[in-house]
DNA sequence: CTGAAAGCGCTTACAG
DNA sequence: CTGAAAGCGCTTACAG
């Protein structure tokens, strides 16, 4: 192994200049300078990480806990946090709490243990405040994580979205399938739909809306499909909207089991607009969450001087496809 | 901080003492032993991993390269080797080579200076043997990486498994869709399935097969199925045999485009059962990968002292579901 | 502007 | 069985 002594040596410097180099110290002066830089090269020298860590404190690492990596929208935001964090010359460790909040605190702090850089979480429930006892900045992705701040898409005002799409198409019998309400995210996306759904409607021209609850996952969304399309009473809703992608895909798997004609007898919408929903049959219409604005924000954060990072929503953007249309 | 030295401190033994203490080095008799416990929880000492890596040249990580970790199948792996790597209290570090070989290679370098335990890498495309210097063992996985020993699934009987049941179904004309030929991964498949169904071929009772490329992705099984399937020439198949799950997907939507009834008109099969698979309509017949397992085995050699890990392969299984029958 | 030196927090021969 | 000490490869005040 080459380490700065050869350089130096090869150089005709001390260790200090060789370090000062490498760091882009701009006192050293032009003529030393080439001297390290070509020995670096000669040598094919790579500093030792594992020592710099240990003298700064600091490695060039970010790592990021999500519920699933499987989950195909926090794989795409996997991507472009991984994608961004390279740009800073930063690797990123992974890791899944498997939505249980015992194994995320377990992961959180086997990877606070290697002291990243930063720390980005997308929480798997809420929790109350542990309080971590750590200066590795920590931020909130997506999903709120204890007190950190959190970098999101408007999941309340995007769903208001959907609403009104709904309600403009002339849906008026309405099923929300909410995700988990033992999270913001879940509760965000309900509460914004039922908002706006209440100030749309009228007497004149009623609304029913009714909601379940489920996972975020495909399963949840069969099996609640299934329960809401195959009720015995009367009702029956002329649309589904979905707290997830995932939950809308779920639904549209068992209209097809049950023989109904999306969109003419039955509308479904989702959220996050994962690869699949445009390509499936027919393609979902969802809300857009800006990945790339919400991995390049969440990183800003980490790598911000700012002492009081403020919160950041991102407004998503509705992408209407052939899942959607006036009811039969 | 607290440090080795707080601790000794503490509990009136040496820093050594200690640091035997956490090695689980057996020489420590029960009464020290003890004391340096209680102070280690007093204190709540978490040793500075970076100091040890200084020292012992090694770090409780593994590497992880995969094209691109939205596609379901590596999602799934990443997430089975997280899994593994956490029951030996290592992290995974995450890169994606967007399957392009010149990224591959400075992920795998930038990975590679931080010395993890080991790194499994899925390859992008097939290059040379940059024969790289380092003494960090480093394990293919499902896709050959230079000449690294490999553990994969069995690509080959996996496809001939596929083209048995195709051909005991009754198909005749049949499609073939492979996946890059520049990859060792796409040629196995594709070869595996052409030599089984040239074995089954007769001059009494002919097959016709024909190959088509592309990648390994929903796009390529949208387009190559269209191509496939609105072909001006009388040949139409009354099967398509698919690299990929995704490619078989991407077929699946195509299909329903061209109001083909599946499995009636035309049996599609598929190649890793990623979780979409089962979720689709009709549900996907295809080989499950033994990802867990594949996964593990990758793992054990990182870890094991062998000096020449045999190479690994593991017979995949045929999952048969409703996008497969006799034709009409 | 550059060098000499201290020290980050560990682990591990080396004594005893 | 345990302690004292060296040293892993860097970075960074501190002099000059």
């Amino acid at each position: 192994m080459t380490t700065v002594r050869d350089v130096a040596k090869m150089a005709g410097v001390s260790v200090g200049t060789v370090s000062r180099v490498l760091s882009e110290n701009k006192a050293v002066k032009q003529p030393l300078k080439e001297r390290v830089l070509s020995a670096v090269q000669k040598l094919d020298y790579k500093p030792n990480l594992a020592a710099r860590a240990l003298r700064t404190n600091r490695i060039d690492v970010i790592a990021l806990v999500v519920p699933d990596i499987t989950n195909p929208f926090f794989a795409q935001l996997a991507k472009c946090i991984e994608t961004e964090a390279a740009k800073r010359g930063h690797s990123v460790m992974l890791a899944n709490s498997h939505d249980d909040a015992n194994t995320e605190r377990k992961q959180i702090s086997a990877l606070l243990d290697r002291s990243p850089r930063g720390m980005l979480v997308v929480a798997a429930a809420d929790t109350g405040d542990l309080g971590y006892n750590t200066d590795v900045p920590i931020v909130s992705l997506d999903r709120r994580f204890e007190n950190f701040p959190l970098v999101s898409t408007d999941h309340s005002e995007g769903s208001a979205q959907i609403a009104n799409h709904l309600y403009k198409l002339g849906h008026r019998k309405i099923a929300y399938i909410a995700g988990p309400q033992s999270t913001e995210v879940g509760r965000s996306r309900r509460d914004g739909f039922i908002s706006r759904m209440e100030e749309l409607n009228s007497n004149d021209d009623p609304v029913t809306l009714r909601t379940f609850e489920g996972l975020f996952d495909y399963g949840s969304g069969e099996d609640i499909g299934r329960q809401i399309l195959t009720a015995s009473d009367e009702w029956r809703p002329t649309a589904i909207a979905a707290a997830s992608d995932q939950l809308a895909i779920g639904v549209l798997r068992t209209a097809r089991d049950l023989k109904l004609e999306i969109p003419a007898d039955l509308s479904v919408t989702g959220f996050d607009d994962i690869a699949l929903a445009s390509l499936i049959v027919p393609r979902l219409t969802t809300i857009r969450q800006p990945t790339e604005l919400l991995a390049e924000t969440a990183l800003a954060y980490v790598f911000s001087e700012n002492d009081t990072p403020e919160e950041k929503t991102i407004k998503g953007e509705i992408v209407i496809r052939g899942s959607t249309s006036a009811p039969r």
